[in-house]
DNA sequence: CAGCATCCGATCGGATACTG
DNA sequence: CAGTATCCGATCGGATGCTG
C-alpha cells in the first residue's frame, strides 16, 4: 500500500485517506466518541466512509472500539497509546493551518 | 476542493496527493532540483504525475519554478517563503516516521 | 445503533506517444 | 529536457437498502 518507503509516507499513509485526520484530531479533542457522535461531528462524510476509515485506524492500532453490550449495540472509539504519540504531529499540522491567512 | 473547512484538512491537502511532500522533503534536502533530478529521486512517480504534481505546489505557491532558457530548456524547483515555512510540519511528520518500528 | 453489501458514476493514474 | 495529450483499466466513494 505504501507508495514509497521513507518516513513521511508511512506517517502520512496512517493519518491522511479521506477522513482519517478528522477523525483522529476529534478524538483527541473528545477523548471517546460514539459512532454516532463522529456522524454527528463530521457531517460532510458518510457512514460509509466513516466505518471504513475507522477500520483502517483501528487495524493500524491507532484507534480502538470498545464495544458496549445494550441492545442495541453502542460503541465507542478512542485513541491508543499508540495514537496518542501521534499528537505532537496532529497539533504542528492544525497550528500551521491556523498559521496561514485564507 | 476542501474536504472539509478546517486546519488540518487544509494543510494536509496542501503537502498530501500523491506524491507532494516527498517532492517537498526533496527540495528540503536539496534546495534546487530538476525536473529529471527528481525523477530520478522519486522512482515510483511516474513523469506524469511528476508533472501534475509539481503544477499544484507551484499553483499553491508552495513551490517556484525558473526557466533556464539553454536549447533544450532546463528547469528548477525550489521551495518558495511560504512554502519554508511547512519545515516544522514535515520535519515532524518525519521525526515521527523515523521513531517508529516498521 | 452501528455497521455491511451492492451498485455504479466519477475520478485517478499508468502507459504510451507526441512537442518545442 | 521538460513537459502535454489521449486512452483506458483500476480504484474511489456516494446512495441505497439490509442486518443483528
Amino acid at each position: 500500500m505504501l507508495k514509497r518507503d521513507c518516513p513521511i509516507e508511512k506517517t502520512l499513509n496512517l493519518i491522511t485517506g479521506k477522513w482519517k485526520s478528522v477523525i483522529i484530531f476529534q478524538l483527541f479533542e473528545h477523548q471517546k466518541c460514539r459512532f454516532s457522535e463522529l456522524q454527528r461531528l463530521i457531517p460532510e462524510c458518510s457512514k460509509r466512509m466513516l466505518a471504513l476509515q475507522l477500520k483502517e485506524l483501528e487495524k493500524a492500532n491507532i484507534i480502538q472500539k470498545n464495544i458496549i453490550l445494550t441492545s442495541p449495540a453502542k460503541t465507542e472509539y478512542s485513541l491508543t497509546p499508540y495514537g496518542q504519540t501521534l499528537e505532537p504531529v496532529i497539533k504542528s499540522i492544525d497550528t500551521w493551518g491556523k498559521q496561514q491567512k485564507n
